[in-house]
DNA sequence: AGAAGTGTTGTTTTATATGACAATTTTCAG
DNA sequence: CTGAAAATTGTCATATAAAACAACACTTCT
């Protein structure tokens, strides 16, 4: 896998996490402390996020860091 | 957890392995391509790498992302 | 003592993430 | 279809990660 696609993998997740608790990427965005531009770039992978802004959006999301790091979409066919 | 005890988690956990592989940090930092002044900062969770770093480690010592997110050491008073 | 190996710290340069704000496009409910 | 909300994209300034190199500290040898 690409690095490119890595990122893209890890904004899907976000994104997947963010929608199923049903918040907006500007209350989201808003949670973490940064403009929901980032957030929308975070989610497109076109931002190598660091680790604490990793932390910050898995605090917001309540989730563990490691959640971003799953591909959920493999899992969710695996797990049929 | 402040985000600097945090950081120095991560640096620890990337000791712990790197050290079972039993290579030193300059042997690590060539294999991820960058300077062994890097990867000791990194260790001493001096620095809030990115996840494309994160990713370069983890394809060094061979082991999957996620594992740079346990606390071993916990992890083994646990174990017991 | 001297030499080699390992790790740490300092500095400079370059690249890029983030903050802030604006403008535009997309999505979707009414 | 229309309008409002949501998301995307663009630009600029600032902060900081990463790359590169040097210097230093420390240990372990002979």
């Amino acid at each position: 896998m690409t690095n490119q696609k890595f990122l893209v993998c890890i904004g899907q997740r976000v994104r997947e996490l963010r929608i199923k608790r049903k918040i907006t990427q500007n209350e989201l965005a808003i949670r973490c402390n940064f403009e929901k531009a980032s957030m929308s770039r975070i989610e497109a992978g076109k931002s190598n996020i660091t680790v604490l802004t990793l932390r910050k959006i898995s605090k917001a999301l309540d989730v563990e860091i490691v959640e971003f790091f799953r591909n959920h979409k493999l899992v969710s066919i695996l797990n049929k």
